[in-house]
DNA sequence: AATAGTAATGCAAACGTTTTCATAAAATTT
DNA sequence: AAATTTTATGAAAACGTTTGCATTACTATT
């Protein structure tokens, strides 16, 4: 007996080919305590014989967990998100999950587009990044009641679970090494803030800090750029053309970072002598950029990781009772990575000063 | 009346509370124009009371698409996959398709793996990177008959369709180039090949190149590095360490570059008067790097969106059908770079010559 | 005014599983 | 040896849709 054309046998030619019943056949894949060894491998060989697979959009059609979990980011192509995603596709992969991602583009009305999208695929949890979502799509995850966690930003009176860092504390930190070290004239570079609560928070948290130490930088050092290398330079570049320059420069993040050191080693301008740089994230290859980038490390890894492993806690929760499963929030901690791009104002040159 | 519990309202409810049967509530959802638009509103209305999401379980079962296309990729945590995902993930969002993806850390085995995981959840289509892949994906493939398609090689005999570039030509063309300048001292830093037809590809093509014209370089100049800043960096600087240096180092891409720099600043080389360095790739950012990086410009973007279009091409072509559908193969055109790391031998201090 | 179309709807049978309940056979207890 | 429990299996109902066929009520044609 040959394979069905097209190679779609179902579970009812795997069981007439092994002489049994379908019930038996299902029951050997997912009670196979409940039947006898030598059946088992009779239908072992039928479904090999037959090239079977299993079909998971009917299971799922029984209540069951459809075993997928949905993941929504902004935008895959990016270091930092890259890196979450990976390791929280690694640890649902772990528990035999499979993975649906979209990316937005930064707009919060596409979030909510793919959410439903995802939703009738019936994922059994949902993934987002950051705590800025609309309303309809908090409202769409309430009624759905369907496991739902943030990742990346952490706040103690978040509305969804959450798993990640405090990004405010990561802003005043940024803020208070490069106070400490003596300077006072300091540039802000971050990107837009609306919609990103990541971002808002390192910017407040930094400005907060500046201006607690009165020193908060004037309009026209605090400037706007993407997380993308080509622009932040190219806005940074601007910054260090104008007739007053900064010592110190905060960066939205590590690339930005990167970016602004270009601008400035093509002017020669020279880092750390001339300008401190702080970026933040701690990025793959920052610890081996020449000068090795100071900035805040952020866990990405664990983030991921842990957010993986709790979604599927939270999945697996919520498997009985339907009830609203518990809430839960995890808070990474961050750590200031003090590397070779700040000096102390003291030490530095300070031409213009 | 109000929610089910669990906002859990299927397409009966819909009906009941609308005051007409399944079958008009699935019709006007399917074949809006089959229904009156009265009956449709009301639907529409009773829809929106209920919170009712579509079930595409369901409908999956009924030999409708499932509407999900599966992507295996090596890494996602990787620039130039990172690149190529959020492409492709783009174009086939534009259809209306959902992706999964997963990851397989180069191990072949666990491609498989992933391979019937997501025919499991009978995914429309299934992309992978490269032409490498074990026997048993292959036959799996053509036994379920599912549209497939390789991302990132060409190859005109390929065993699947493909989008991608000529790697071999990459590395060829990046011999060539140092060839060219003058540069008879070349050594080579590439990632390991097995199961990598994209690194093999590019270092036979420099290797031959390299003979051809009777530079090939000693074991010594010949070093392994992963696609990793942080080991290329350090394996780089071992081979700059070495009693020889090479005047010209050919990278399998731009990250291993980067390492390479990294390790040369580091020593007090300056590139690319005391080295000149070639990369492979042309990631994002390595445009502006100071200085600038001479790569092999690759059309990642170019890349992922045509995969991702001719992926669902393949699919709509499969549709009706049951007959494997076409091959495809599309090359996507590659070109040198020419930026600031690369200095003909005659001008550059070739110190120890 | 009878007839043939056409438009809108409903009924019921699929789709490929899982699971509850019933039953038969075998093993264990009295 | 009969009664009971345990083990292994099967029949059939569910899951939430789509769709072919049948039906009804209009509309246009003769």
């Amino acid at each position: 007996m040959s394979l069905k054309q097209g190679g779609k046998a179902d579970i009812v030619d795997v069981a007439r080919r092994a002489g049994v019943s379908i019930s038996t056949v299902s029951r050997s894949f997912n009670h196979p305590n409940l039947v006898n060894l030598a059946t088992r491998k009779k239908i072992e060989k039928s479904v090999k014989a037959l090239g079977y697979i299993r079909n998971r959009a009917a299971q799922a059609m029984h209540g069951r967990r459809s075993g997928t979990i949905g993941l929504i980011v902004p935008t895959i192509d990016h270091a930092i998100f890259a890196e979450v995603i990976q390791s929280f596709s690694d640890a649902v992969d772990q528990a035999g999950f499979t993975l649906l991602i979209a990316s937005h583009g930064f707009d919060l009305e596409r979030e909510y587009a793919v959410l439903r999208k995802f939703l009738e695929h019936r994922v059994d949890g949902v993934a987002l990044i950051g705590l800025d979502h609309c309303e309809p799509t908090f409202q769409l995850l309430e009624q759905q009641s369907v496991p739902v966690i943030s990742i990346w930003n952490y706040e103690e009176d978040s509305r969804i679970s959450c798993v990640g860092a405090a990004n405010r504390e990561a802003g005043q930190m940024a803020a208070k090494h490069v106070l400490d070290l003596g300077h006072r004239r300091i540039a802000l570079v971050f990107p837009k803030t609306d919609g990103n609560d990541r971002a808002r928070g390192r910017l407040e948290g930094a400005l907060a800090q500046l201006r607690r130490q009165e020193a908060e930088p004037p309009e026209a050092w605090t400037i706007q750029a993407p997380y993308n290398i080509a622009e932040a330079k190219e806005a940074c570049g601007a910054l260090f053309d104008l007739p007053e320059r900064p010592t110190a420069l905060l960066c939205g993040n590590d690339v930005i970072a990167q970016g602004a050191i270009y601008a400035a080693v093509q002017r020669g301008l020279r880092v750390p002598e001339d300008l401190s740089v702080l970026g933040i994230g701690d990025f793959k290859g920052s610890k081996e950029m020449e000068p090795a980038l100071t900035t805040i490390h952020f866990p990405a890894e664990e983030i991921g990781g842990l957010a993986g492993r709790e979604m599927c806690g939270l999945i697996a929760q919520s498997e009985g009772r339907k009830t609203m499963g518990q809430m839960v929030r995890r808070k990474c901690q961050i750590s200031l990575a003090e590397r070779a791009t700040c000096l102390p104002v003291s030490l530095s040159r300070a031409s213009d000063y």
